[in-house]
DNA sequence: GTGCGAGTATGA
DNA sequence: CATACTCGCACC
């Protein structure tokens, strides 16, 4: 029995007594309840055994909720797993990994229309002869063709994949699970969010045929959620899609496990104990010995580090294929090459992404990255720059609307009357604009236009073939039919100047990600990207090489002693806290205390608090040894109901 | 997390 | 010596 408790201390197996009333039901698998420490709780029956270690009095199963075996041995060992490589518990992880139960799904749980599970599939995809013969857009890649007659052949390649641009990549990950499950094994997809998943979907539905596959998606409902997931773990269905919570899905007899655009944050689990989605389907791929294809337009140290210690083969165009797939970027950072135009002025676009702007527009739609979503944006004095600061408070000032006056975030207060204390001038402008004000600027100027903004909670999916600005923050770019005749990336000093070690390698995923929307440079696709041109970044961008960027990322990052060049763990917590923790740790030889800082304040709940953060870091080969040592720490603290939360982070994404 | 027993403080 | 409380630990 695993009792749902969260504390670490408690994080093994205990043993129940099996009534006879409930012998039947009581199946390896199953949800129970119990009572533990006099309580009732809810826990998921491992194993039966005819006898016990524990010396005690054994207590007796109160009710098995399910006869349902929803936790299968291969997520039960994974759960384990992954718990140990992130200093957490298996309870946390299991609450990922398996979804609230619905009573009246899984009674009725019957295959349905639409994007459900068809009817029931578990046997061999029969992929068309066509697809059977063909590598179709894997023939692009020298090793596309290997890689998939590996998976057809049974065996369990791993790839870290570099797609051309354009929109074949969900084609590719349906031939690459079609190939999979016509072996008669499964297949497990993880995109970052649910436009990327309605592609999969699509292309699924076109190489599988109807009814072979479930997408597993956030915001389904409860009930429809439950039903599509206990289609996977009942085996009716072999391939599964899904965003980040369906890493965990118990696909039946895995072959392969796919992970599209590894460095967008949404891959990281933001609950404890954190697990990466990259992470995860690795350790699945080993666990199952299944195949496993990391992919995107770029590529993240992360990945390259895979490629370089022999775990994956790379998996990439010839240079020849790229120019012809990829479109033609330009870089312009200078100022001075501003366009004269007021209102592209005010818009940030210089002169040649307004020139080409207008040109493309001639032939289809034109899209504009903006990289702030939303519309509140800092101000700083209209004439020396310096930021504008609340004269009551010094809070920040922020603008709502463009024609609004600037209003201090701390207070709310709005002072007509504000003068530059620095240089006396009375107006201010904004320092980035959301994409809302630059939509509306751009309107201003090409007259004429259709504007469509897209990003945040408004998200577009596509947009015609037909001319139109289409204004989108990072990741909410729409698609557009035959791809764009244009882009421009506005702000690319914004990307760039985020405080983060991997601020270029994100910088240059969502630029890609971007461009990659782009029709082809042969077609007369153009990016116009606003940065410096010399910056590596930005050669990586108009070079189209992901690839020699990241492996000059991961160098740096071994220089530096960062992961993925060694294990990072962070904690975060009271000061007291954090001090008490790591008095309690036995560190392995190998780790290194970095040192204590102040944490960011994260949310209005830490707030105020006296927060710091601990950063400890070791070879990569000692990581379970430091994990394990964490989770002990945990688990004395959580024994004697030491005050004060710590929370423990290995690799925490939001570090790099 | 809760529940409980041992140990310790406190006061009639 | 009775009662109130804290502390530490087991929880199957």
């Amino acid at each position: 029995m695993l009792v749902d408790v969260p504390l670490a201390h408690l994080d093994r197996p205990f043993d129940y007594l099996i009534p006879e009333r409930l012998s039947e039901s009581a199946v390896p698998g199953c949800r129970v309840r119990v009572r533990f420490a006099g309580q009732l709780t809810g826990g998921y029956l491992l194993d039966r055994a005819a006898v016990s270690e524990h010396p005690g009095r054994l207590a007796a199963l109160e009710r098995v909720v399910s006869p349902e075996p929803v936790l299968t041995p291969e997520i039960a060992a994974l759960a384990r797993e992954v718990a140990d490589r992130y200093a957490g518990t298996m309870a946390d992880v299991l609450r990922l990994a398996i979804p609230p139960r619905h009573a009246a799904a899984e009674a009725a749980a019957r295959p349905g229309p639409g994007t459900g599970p068809g009817t029931p599939g578990a046997g061999p995809v029969r992929l068309a002869p066509l697809a059977r013969r063909e590598a179709g857009p894997w023939g692009r890649y020298p090793a596309g063709p290997a890689f998939l007659a590996a998976l057809a052949g049974g065996r369990a390649p791993r790839a870290v994949w570099t797609a051309l641009p354009g929109q074949e990549w969900p084609e590719e990950i349906a031939r690459a699970a079609g190939t999979a499950a016509a072996t008669g094994r499964g297949a497990l997809i993880v995109v970052p969010d649910a436009r990327d998943l309605g592609l999969v979907d699509a292309a699924l539905a076109r190489v599988l045929g109807p009814g072979r596959h479930a997408c597993l998606a956030a915001g389904l409902g409860p009930a429809e959620r439950y039903r599509r997931w206990l289609a996977v773990a009942r085996g009716e269905v072999r391939v599964a899609a899904g965003t980040r919570a369906a890493m965990f899905a118990p696909v039946a007899g895995l072959g392969l496990v796919v992970l599209w655009d590894d460095g967008d944050d949404l891959h990281a689990e933001p609950r404890a104990p954190y697990p990466h989605a990259r992470e995860v389907l690795a350790l699945r791929a080993h666990r199952a010995r299944a195949a496993a294809l990391i992919g995107g337009f770029a590529r993240t140290a992360e990945a390259t580090s895979l490629v370089a210690s022999g775990w994956a083969h790379a998996v990439t165009a010839a240079r020849p294929v790229v120019r012809r797939f990829a479109p033609d970027v330009r870089a312009t950072g200078d100022d001075s090459e501003l366009a004269r135009d007021e209102a592209a002025r005010s818009a940030r676009m210089p002169s040649l992404a307004l020139r080409t702007a207008r040109a493309a527009l001639a032939r289809g739609p034109v899209l504009v990255q903006v990289p702030r979503r939303g519309y509140l944006t800092a101000v700083a004095c209209e004439r020396c720059r310096a930021a504008a600061r609340c004269a009551e408070c010094g809070g920040p000032l922020a603008v709502e609307a463009s024609d609004a006056p600037a209003r201090c975030r701390w207070c709310g207060r709005s002072d007509a009357e504000w003068r530059c204390p620095a240089c006396g001038h009375g107006r201010v402008r904004a320092v980035v604009a959301g994409s809302r004000r630059t939509a509306e600027e751009l309107a201003r100027a090409f007259p004429g236009t259709r504007v469509v903004v897209s990003g945040g909670t408004a998200t577009i999916g596509s947009v015609p073939a037909e001319p139109a600005l289409v204004v989108a923050t990072p990741g909410a770019e729409p698609l557009a039919d035959g791809g764009y005749a244009a882009a421009v990336l506005l702000d690319g000093w914004v990307l760039l100047g985020r405080p983060s070690l991997a601020a270029a390698q994100e910088a240059l995923r969502r630029w890609m990600n971007a461009a990659a929307l782009v029709a082809p440079g042969s077609a007369g696709g153009t990016v116009i990207l606003v940065a410096e041109a010399s910056l590596p970044v930005s050669q990586a961008l108009i070079r189209w090489d992901p690839v020699t960027h990241a492996e000059r990322e991961l160098a740096e990052r071994e220089a530096l002693g960062f992961p993925p060049a060694v294990r990072m763990a962070a904690m975060t917590g009271p000061a007291e806290a954090v001090a008490g923790f790591l008095a309690e740790t036995t560190l392995p030889p190998a780790a290194e205390l970095i040192g204590t800082v102040p944490a960011e304040t994260g949310g209005a709940a830490e707030a105020g608090q006296d927060r710091v953060r601990a950063l400890i870091r070791i070879p990569r080969s000692g990581g379970l040894g430091l994990a394990a040592a964490l989770r002990a720490a945990q688990a004395a603290r959580t024994a004697r109901k030491e005050t004060g939360q710590v929370r423990v982070q290995l690799d925490p994404a939001e570090l790099i």
